[in-house]
DNA sequence: GCTATACTTCGTTACGTGACGAATTAAGGA
DNA sequence: TCCTTAATTCGTCACGTAACGAAGTATAGC
């Protein structure tokens, strides 16, 4: 039960919800993220470590970047179940369309021209 | 989204939760579920209001009582996919098994006799 | 080692939400 | 008509959570 509802409460969240939909489309690091989003470093660190404490996201470390993918086939069904279940509910959202432009966007960068941010 | 999200929220509250996976057995008042959850009549009915207007649960009225039960196939395909999950999800967890025995004994009493808990 | 930088953790603030009891509404029955 | 009662709505309180910036951690390059 536990397990469920914080699977639940990860997923019903907007900002989560729109990062499980364009990680379907491929790894990211937090600061493309970021930048898809236009939120703080901070704040899409908290969304990220929830989500993958759920077992939703996995991640890998290359250097100073962490890279962030949604969760394979190996994650347990109903992790699967509830994916598929966003998925579902959310393709062809405007929101999801938008959020799929502003990555093409991001990705058309450089990953350190993305880092400017920081220097502010 | 902003249907996602609604839905999303109401079934990730373990009371919800638990209240899906219960009236999955047939219809029940209201007095009925306060029962089974033992929590005050006002807080059930903030859930079911809930649940109601999600469109995850549907009700019929009966003189003073109001029957609760959950959406049909009429329902829209990610509501029975919500449904579908949290099914997936919870049948079988001790909790759920809880409420299930506990459900029988009030099953057993005359809805009549549930009604003591307002003369107090 | 030092600096820069990608990311996380911490502390704060504002807002959302679940619990309850009290008051209200609606429907039977005397 | 008045009373009882099933259920809802309202007001309040405590707690959870998402946002941010500041501070801390870890890794690459000089």
């Amino acid at each position: 039960m536990k397990d469920f509802i914080t699977i639940a409460k990860a997923v019903s969240d907007e900002t989560r919800a729109r990062i499980l939909m364009f990680l379907g489309k491929g790894e990211l690091c937090v600061c493309q993220i970021v930048d898809v989003l236009g939120l703080a470093p901070s704040t899409v660190s908290k969304h990220m470590s929830i989500l993958a404490q759920t077992g939703l996201v996995e991640f890998r470390k290359d250097g100073r970047w962490r890279y962030y993918r949604l969760a394979g086939p190996e994650a347990s069904p109903f992790i699967r179940q509830a994916l598929e279940w966003v998925n579902t509910a959310l393709e062809g959202s405007p929101v999801v369309q938008e959020d799929t432009r502003q990555l093409k966007k991001v990705l058309k960068k450089d990953v350190k021209a993305l880092c400017e941010r920081y220097k502010c």
